[in-house]
DNA sequence: ACGAGGTCCTGCGAGC
DNA sequence: TGCTCGCAGGACCTCG
């Protein structure tokens, strides 16, 4: 679910409420969650532990904590966290995979439906070993051109699908990914080692455009998102080809059509705009 | 090196 | 109304 924006969304949020606060009690409801280390360490670390950062990498919400231990948060397609004051209703608590008490009364809830996000904890090399992995992040002040065009060339795979390979670039996924390609006119079956220098800039510069965009409309609610608030998102006012299909391209009214060819993922987009060869 | 497809899960809406 | 089927913001794996 969440991308780039949704989790930049939610780790601004929640930085205010949890930073400083510690962990008291530590309830998981679903131990399967857990990567790497037994649920029974991950408890034993987390109760009584006091959070002292939280940010994001891509996708992923990195609560460090004093003791130098990171709490990992992968929410993958239905995952949210949230802050809560009042006990949850009997829906939202259905779902609840992992809370702790954060004082004041205060807690702090991961919840996800379908339960592929995952937890993860660790240390301070582990850490170093595991954002390596991660592509660079699209928007630092040093990213610029040539270090996406490094990212994301020399490969004959969709160009679609070199976008949203973690390992290459990271925090793109379906959603922005269709919008960006789709604004930056670009087929988003073209092989990445077929684009050229000019397509690289447009993509470049609507990447980072809809990921901005993205982020100042608090994401993009499609059907589970949530920000820590319970609130909605609003950038899914503004797509302009991701849910759309048969509806009428904005820049040139050819419906907008959907396929499932790229790595088995929706990809929507104008064949006219795109420049996609339909036969 | 790449693509295809299965896997982890649950919920929802379409269609019969 | 009630069933089955396909699909869903992701990422990891194996196989050919």
């Amino acid at each position: 679910m969440p991308e780039l924006p949704e989790v930049e969304t939610l780790v601004r949020e929640l930085r205010p409420q949890l930073v400083r606060r510690s962990l008291t009690t530590v309830r998981l409801h679903h131990r399967d969650v857990v990567r790497g280390v037994s649920a029974t360490h991950l408890l034993r670390v987390l109760e009584g532990n006091r959070v002292r950062a939280v940010q994001r990498r891509a996708k992923h919400v990195v609560i460090t904590l004093t003791s130098g231990d990171r709490l990992v948060i992968q929410l993958r397609m239905t995952g949210s966290l949230l802050v809560h004051g009042r006990a949850l209703d009997a829906e939202r608590r259905r779902h609840v995979v992992l809370e702790a008490a954060i004082g004041r009364g205060r807690w702090f809830v991961f919840r996800d439906v379908r339960r592929l996000g995952t937890l993860q904890l660790l240390d301070e090399q582990a850490w170093a070993a595991y954002t390596a992995r991660i592509g660079p992040e699209p928007l630092d002040a040093g990213f610029d051109l040539n270090a996406f065009v490094q990212c994301m060339s020399g490969t004959r795979q969709a160009v679609k699908k070199a976008l949203m390979d973690q390992r290459r670039l990271g925090g793109v996924g379906n959603i922005y990914a269709n919008e960006a390609l789709f604004r930056a006119r670009i087929d988003p079956s073209r092989p990445a080692d077929r684009i050229d220098r000019r397509a690289w800039r447009r993509l470049f510069r609507e990447v980072r455009a809809v990921l901005r965009e993205g982020i100042s409309a608090g994401g993009t609610t499609v059907r589970d998102y949530r920000t820590s608030t319970g609130a909605t998102g609003s950038y899914q006012h503004v797509l302009r080809v991701y849910g759309r299909p048969g509806e009428p391209c904005v820049r040139c009214r050819t419906a907008l059509v959907t396929t499932h060819a790229i790595d088995g993922r929706a990809t929507t987009f104008c064949w006219r705009c795109q420049g996609v060869d339909v036969r």
